[in-house]
RNA sequence: GGAGCUUUAGCUUAGUGGUAGAGCGUCCGCUUCACACGCGGAAGGUCACUGGUUCGAACCCAGUAAGCUCCACCA
């Protein structure tokens, strides 16, 4: 037995144990295996991005299902891949591109090597680096440069968090065959009829010059303006009638005013016009059900051009529609010189100026709104009229398409996890809108349409001479619904599909879970005529989000996200791992501490230091069977103990209560196995005599191979560590079997005694109550529950509460009819009002014990700064600490107040 | 406007009707030969609030408040 280290090093282990299982090939899915199979599709994590704590939870919970699957005898396949998403990687690189010097080195190659943008002789652009400057196939180069230079980083990562991917059937989302689906997709759908070209309102991202969808968009509260202005009635010269509008940059597409059918202040004016002030018009008054008359002056401006709801009334009363915007969403309006080529909110403020001036402008009120801002360009959308690719998601399937996939969620083809989220995705399919697929980006599928005059075809690739392709690109998503089956061979395929679970956040339930249930029902890859053959996956587990200490998002932009790679470094992946699955429960939020983090390293310490101690005792028996020794009561407790956690686990296991399992083993290795076991078996190391000694070597062997298994899923590492080091299996403890119950019928004292006494506990709770109603019977207390003790059960009355108890209870009832809790205290019921004095006296003592919190922490900073020998950590700590301490004070006196 | 979630010790939280638990932090004591990433001990809880159901409520029901999230609307 070689020496165990004193604390266990992840860093000398981990990155060891990982190359040996992938030159092992353990990772690697056999699609022609006959163990029944068990697979996952990795949800696709941006190539260009990094690993952040959401893909960390995520990724380790997928492992802990792979791992775990593994261990009960499955083919596992974990497959893993990135996408190329679009829009997010296009603009990384125009981004990036303005730093030319900045580059990698791969990706400035490339940008030297254009001679329509790079002055070789001067060793820059030469002009500025747009994609318009750039052209389209040029701009691609760079960014495929640029996927080539950072693709690989978030794989590495996910590899140093023990992932155990099948790294051969590694795909992304641009992979030759991948985009063959894509593209077939979009056509199987086109001939089917489902995808139309349309003018339709879509967001339009002014800042990145494409449409959106309408999950990208993000409401954002904004502080605005309401104006009032007033235009004159044509008809009735000298009449005016007031318009509240947020936007009066866009009065030069108004091509109505609109009212309420129902509001009688207007109903003289129904047909009649009023004058647009700039540029001079007449426009009709129109009646129209939309209009809200609560709401500003019941009277609406509509630009059908500019906003949705006025889209559509413009389209019920065949309006013109007027665009008085550029793609940059400025001023377009020769005929206004003034706003020309204004930016919208420029323009917003010189026409609000301009109304003034023609004394329309009736007041302007402060208004709060919301905004809708595009997730990418961070600036307003602006809804607006173009030409888009849309899929009907209603025709799909024959037009079954929105019955069917709610089918499969509420007749639990599909188990959500938590079960909630079934509403979320149902409400979502009953509201469907259609689904614009086109994107004005460069970076991703290609609308695989084609066009000569008027004619239009829709395949692969160009039907001859004079035929030009459709610019757009496919949305990122219209690509990934595709991921649970388009990434598999047909063998892979009929293994592995449908996927057993997804594991995904439930911000993307309507973006990509939901569309890859529908492409699942549409497109068949069972090649089954039966709909539940075709589900993505079977499970869908929702992890919630990681939030910080303060409860805020962990975002880049917080700067509050801790980089995942450095808790490695600092605490190993299995700490890493085990902290946060402990602290996961089902579907909540997590607020993230990095306490958590340091605790699942002290588990794995503790762990390590547990088979240290039994190495210093001896050789190891892997097949070691203490049944079939003496064993001291403590050992056989340990055993039973053993065999309640197996059932606790695996129970939990049904139910992806994983925070449950990593407790559950938590509290047996520290407390059972730790604390009580081994400290107990040290008096049978002690003396080498002890007839008990073989007995309780082997319980612990028995159970540490056991203990190694069950948390393998968990921490890898540390587990296979010392799995291979004690020699448990000839081979990696990966395949090895799920640990079963012993079934073995312990005949101890111990055991039985203990048992006994939980028995005994537990009846003392359930006769409380029926003791109870014996007593306010005695009492002739009014009972709406009629049960009674039985004469043989009063009998036992004092053997299970103890006759000592009875005694007390039978005193007490001399004195004051009170209720009795199960060991014979007396428990008054509060009367009256909470007692004010005592309560103040209460929040005093609370405040002042706040306050010296908040001066040590003020004392140790001080310090700190004055001996500048703390660590950035600590001191860190320690201003949470105050903050918490402060906020305590704040809180406290404002409840002292209010009792005052 | 609609829906969902959360509220337990200073902090992070466990707890599916029967004596309120843990880790961290704090305070006290220990370098005891597995582990100071540890061990032993202490202090610290009107379980957000109000009502209801119940012999009994942190737990079930109703309402209130605060916080978070999603959907819809937003002239």
């Amino acid at each position: 037995m070689t020496d165990l280290a004193k604390a266990y090093d992840p860093s000398l282990v981990e990155d060891r144990i990982y190359a040996d299982w992938l030159a092992k090939n353990y990772f690697h899915a056999d699609a022609n295996n006959s163990k029944p199979a068990y697979s996952i599709v990795i949800p696709p994590p941006n190539v260009t991005g990094v690993l952040t704590m959401g893909h960390v939870l995520n990724n380790t919970i997928q492992d802990v299902l792979i791992r775990h699957a593994r261990l009960q005898g499955c083919e596992t396949l974990w497959l893993p891949g990135t996408d190329h998403a679009g829009l997010a990687t296009q603009t990384a690189v125009e981004k990036a591109l303005r730093k030319p010097d900045e580059l990698p080195k791969t990706v400035r190659e490339v940008l030297e090597s254009l001679d329509h943008v790079w002055d070789k002789d001067a060793g820059k652009p030469k002009m500025a680096l747009t994609r318009y400057n750039i052209g389209r196939e040029a701009l691609l180069k760079l960014i495929w440069a640029w996927t080539k230079d950072r693709g690989g980083i978030i794989i590495q990562q996910l590899k140093k968090l023990g992932c155990s991917c099948d790294w051969e059937r590694e795909r992304f989302t641009m992979d030759t065959d991948y985009h063959k689906a894509v593209i077939n997709a979009f056509i199987d759908l086109y001939n089917k009829g489902y995808i139309y070209r349309g003018k339709r309102m879509v967001n339009w991202c002014p800042a990145s010059h494409t449409a959106i969808s309408d999950e990208e968009v993000i409401p954002t509260p904004q502080k605005g303006k309401l104006y009032t202005m007033r235009y004159e009635v044509v008809e009735l010269p000298g009449t005016f009638i007031e318009i509240a509008t947020t936007r009066p940059e866009t009065l030069m597409g108004d091509t109505a005013v609109a009212v309420n059918p129902n509001d009688e202040r207007y109903q003289h004016l129904h047909g009649k016009h009023v004058w647009r002030p700039f540029p001079k018009a007449q426009i009709p008054i129109v009646a129209d059900e939309h209009v809200d008359f609560e709401f500003g002056t019941g009277v609406l401006k509509v630009t059908p051009a500019h906003d949705k709801a006025d889209f559509e009334i413009g389209k019920r009363h065949n309006l013109p529609v007027i665009d008085v915007l550029t793609p940059d969403a400025k001023i377009n309006c020769p005929d206004v010189p003034e706003l020309h080529g204004l930016d919208r909110f420029d323009a917003r403020k010189k026409s609000a100026e301009m109304l003034q001036e023609l004394n329309l402008l009736v007041k302007e009120d402060a208004y709060e709104n919301n905004v809708g801002f595009s997730e990418r360009g961070q600036v307003p959308i602006e809804p607006r009229l173009s030409e888009q690719w849309f899929l009907d998601y209603r025709k799909m399937l024959n037009g079954k398409m929105i019955p069917e996939a709610l089918n499969m969620v509420l007749g639990k083809h599909i188990k959500f996890h938590p079960d909630r989220w079934e509403k979320v995705y149902s409400h979502w399919l009953e509201n469907i809108q259609d689904w614009c697929i086109s994107r004005q980006v460069y970076w991703g599928h290609r609308i695989p349409v084609w066009y000569k005059g008027a004619e239009v075809a829709c395949q692969e690739s160009s039907p001859g001479k004079g035929w030009e392709q459709d610019p757009d690109s496919m949305d990122t998503w219209a690509s990934s619904w595709l991921w649970a089956y388009a990434t598999m061979d047909d063998t892979t395929r009929k293994k592995f599909y449908p996927t057993s679970a997804l594991v995904t956040g439930p911000d993307i339930i309507f973006l990509w879970v939901a569309r890859m249930i529908m492409a699942g029902l549409e497109f068949n890859p069972a090649n089954s005529e039966k709909l539940e053959d075709n589900i993505a996956f079977k499970d869908v587990y929702f992890t919630g989000l990681i939030r910080d200490r303060q409860g805020r998002k962990m975002s880049k932009s917080l700067g509050n996200s801790p980089d995942p790679l450095d808790l490695i470094a600092k605490y190993g992946a299995d700490g890493l791992r085990f902290g946060l699955m402990r602290i996961a429960p089902q579907g909540l939020d997590i607020r993230f501490d990095e306490k958590q983090i340091e605790e699942g390293r002290n588990f794995c310490n503790k762990l390590w230091n547990a088979c240290r101690f039994r190495a210093m005792q001896g050789d190891i028996d892997a097949h070691a069977d203490p049944f079939s020794k003496q064993l001291t009561p403590y050992a056989a407790h340990i055993l039973a103990r053993l065999d309640e956690v197996i059932l606790k686990v695996d129970e939990a296991f049904k139910k992806f209560e994983f925070s449950a399992v990593a407790g559950a083993l938590y509290e047996f290795v520290w407390d059972d196995f730790c604390s009580r076991f081994l400290e107990t078996a040290k008096a049978d190391f002690a003396d080498a005599n002890s007839p008990t000694r073989e007995g309780t070597l082997a319980t612990i062997d028995y159970v540490l191979s056991k203990v190694l298994r069950l948390l393998h899923p968990f921490t890898p590492f540390i587990s296979e560590e010392i799995w291979t080091e004690f020699g448990f299996g000839k081979n990696t403890i990966q395949f090895a079997p799920w640990p079963a119950v012993s079934g073995k019928t312990l005949d101890n004292s111990a055991v039985e005694q203990a048992q006994h006494t939980y028995v005994l506990i537990d009846a003392s709770r359930r006769l409380r109550g029926e003791f109870q109603i014996a007593l306010n019977k005695k009492l002739n207390f009014k009972l709406k529950r009629d049960t009674a003790l039985s004469t043989s059960e009063s009998a036992l009355l004092p053997s299970l509460i103890g006759a000592e108890t009875l005694t007390i209870i039978s005193q007490a009832l001399e004195k004051t009819p009170v209720a009795i809790t199960p060991l014979g205290d007396l428990y008054m019921p509060l009367e009256g009002l909470i007692d004010l004095d005592k309560e103040r006296e209460r929040l005093e003592k609370e405040l002042a014990k706040a306050q010296a919190n908040l001066e040590r922490e003020n004392k140790k900073l001080q310090n700190s700064t004055m001996l500048a020998k703390a660590p950035a950590e600590k001191v860190a700590e320690w201003q949470a600490l105050k903050a918490d301490a402060e906020a305590q004070i704040t809180k406290l006196s404002e409840q002292l107040k209010s009792l005052k």
